[in-house]
DNA sequence: CCTCATCTTGAGAGCGTTCACAATATGCCT
DNA sequence: AGGCATATTGTGAACGCTCTCAAGATGAGG
């Protein structure tokens, strides 16, 4: 193994006949530069490979090109089957990665207990070592409020995605009541009466909104609450079972479950194979999630998009906007889809 | 937002009453320093809530504590439907991460684009600017014999995982043979006498072992090859779909499926209820990977279970430790698991 | 052709660590 | 007690970049 000779911006400046402090004007395409020199400079680089060296970037100004991703330690596919998962963590880190890219920025991500004593101070110790220019929280950790306020008071560029109240953010999310109007609305539109919905944890804000559009939609339609059950998945696929066996089990049962995600809408899929019941004939079933795999699920399901990457693509381009003194706070709506597939269609006779 | 006041190490050492040296030796866990000293400083550490700075580590020493991760970009949500997908980024990252947690190691991932002339210049530019202790390459990266030694040419320590052939590297790896032999000798037992095998890629080296001990269980067993017919689905849900269409329209098709990927599993699932085929009763049907989501299929997959997590973690583990001066270079093998859900039983009649 | 404002360039310091080496303290042997 | 090996601690430089500020070049207006 050879050692590979680096170059520095000192090589550049030298080749280029100019200072070190030129070459770091044309890189950071700064101003006050003759475009003779900036052309002469950009060739220099090119022709040694030079690269910035992020740490030294880092160590003589502001900067350090390191957005930091918060997600829940507790959503890996060790607790799939019990618990909740991270599935999504590829389509983010893509639209993370599509847009840092372009501003040579990286994403580092962070696994971290939700819930725990620890996870301030663990938190705390990633973001003193990296010193990243922006941080990124998501569910649940975005609803932690504890955790946003000691954020904010360390002064670090925060984005939440799927939490949209108040306060020195950059904020994404999707519009939550909007897609469930629009699925309930499929739903009674194909003719059912009786729908059920499993519902993610109470104290979860996406899901807060959800169940308020899903009851408002009903009532629109002229239907009384009893039509609309909601029962507590929490996500979970056991709980999501359980819950909707007791459903189906009521004198006038749901003809169509939207679940709150992929898991519970699997878990209906589940239940119904189980009381021989087929999809879509005697139960239509729609996700509010779609996470890849679903696509392919037997048969493929309906569902909401959500708009993951571009959550997250946003949240970062945001961020790095702040990172350069522009004011990138606020709050963005990225559109979700509705996907038709095969598990809705109109109730049995 | 106010600014937070950032310790560094000559904090600690003027309240311990010490110099910045010896406080680094503490907190390097180095030789030569008195107890009682160490725990002065450790106590100040403490109490100031002092981190190390990475960069100022990057720039003063030699190493970055970061581990650069090379992913495929065309596997990732985008391509699901029509191509490959990178649903185990969040098992990869778990694995990952636990291991570099413990070492104060952070993890940064990159999405590169394969087999194209920017795969290398990309590279390049992330490891120039990141600077990172070590490098893993996924699949299908890990392949890429310019990649790999262009990267022993920088000396920059470097994981493959999946591979196990040679050079200078770190390599993780499950065993492809035993795992097929296993599976094959499952399916023998329970009484198939045909079984179909969609495989990946024939570049593509874990297929290519897992093709021969195929072939090997069935010779073994006495059975001609035609018993064991070969589908290219080459990872693809539509490609393994028309492969096993075909494969099922000859005189006497397989009544048993093994799948190369969790999707051509899928695949299978789709086609047999399209023919209106029952799985386990009229096919069965194995995969070699089970991601998370496809134990939630219905009915839940037979799989062998990739150990994606152990070979990260290895790999992360290995090039800490290289990082750190010690030789770690080597091929580690991590066991896997086979899972045996409800889509195998004997075949009919 | 001079003056002043502006554009362009460069010099030196500083960021927070670790490295190499020098200085001092300690312990053991005779 | 003297002398030497070894354990412990401290000092100054270096890492590669950007910052601040000063110096030099250029151009417009009188």
């Amino acid at each position: 193994m050879q050692k590979p000779k680096k170059v520095t911006i000192e090589d550049v400046a030298t080749a280029a006949g100019v200072s070190r402090q030129t070459v770091s004007r044309v890189i950071n395409n700064g101003p006050n530069v003759k475009p003779a020199v900036r052309q002469r400079v950009e060739a220099m680089v090119e022709k040694l490979g030079y690269v910035p060296n992020l740490s030294a970037r880092r160590m003589g100004g502001g900067r350090s090109y390191l957005i930091l991703s918060i997600n829940d330690r507790a959503r890996t596919f060790e607790n799939w089957t019990s618990g909740r998962g991270n599935d999504w963590v590829d389509q983010m880190l893509y639209g993370g990665m599509s847009e840092c890219e372009r501003h040579n920025y990286h994403i580092v991500l962070e696994l971290i207990d939700t819930d725990t004593d620890t996870a301030i101070p663990q938190i705390s110790r990633a973001i003193g070592s990296l010193r990243p220019d922006g941080v990124i929280l998501t569910p649940p950790h975005c609803d932690n409020g504890e955790l946003t306020d000691w954020l904010d008071r360390q002064g670090i560029p925060c984005a939440r995605v799927g939490h949209s109240e108040g306060g020195h953010f950059v904020d994404v999310f999707m519009d939550d009541a909007g897609a469930m109007r629009e699925v309930t609305r499929h739903l009674l539109d194909l003719g059912h009466r009786h729908i059920g919905f499993l519902t993610g944890p109470l104290s979860y804000g996406p899901s807060q909104r959800r169940r308020a559009a899903f009851r408002e939609a009903l009532a629109e339609a002229g239907l009384p609450e009893t039509a609309g059950p909601i029962g507590a998945g929490n996500f979970y696929f056991d709980m999501a079972v359980e819950v909707l066996e007791q459903m189906l089990d009521t004198p006038s049962p749901p003809t169509a479950i939207i679940a709150d995600n992929d898991k519970m809408a699997f878990a209906a899929l589940h239940v119904a194979a189980g009381r021989g019941l087929k999809v879509p004939d005697d139960l239509s079933v729609i996700s509010f999630e779609d996470t890849p795999g679903v696509r392919f699920s037997v048969p493929p399901l309906t569902a909401i998009r959500q708009p993951t990457a571009a959550m997250i693509g946003k949240a970062c381009a945001q961020l790095i906007a702040i990172s350069k003194g522009e004011d990138g706070f606020g709050a963005f709506e990225a559109p979700y889809e509705f996907v038709v597939r095969s598990t809705t269609q109109m109730p049995h006779g």
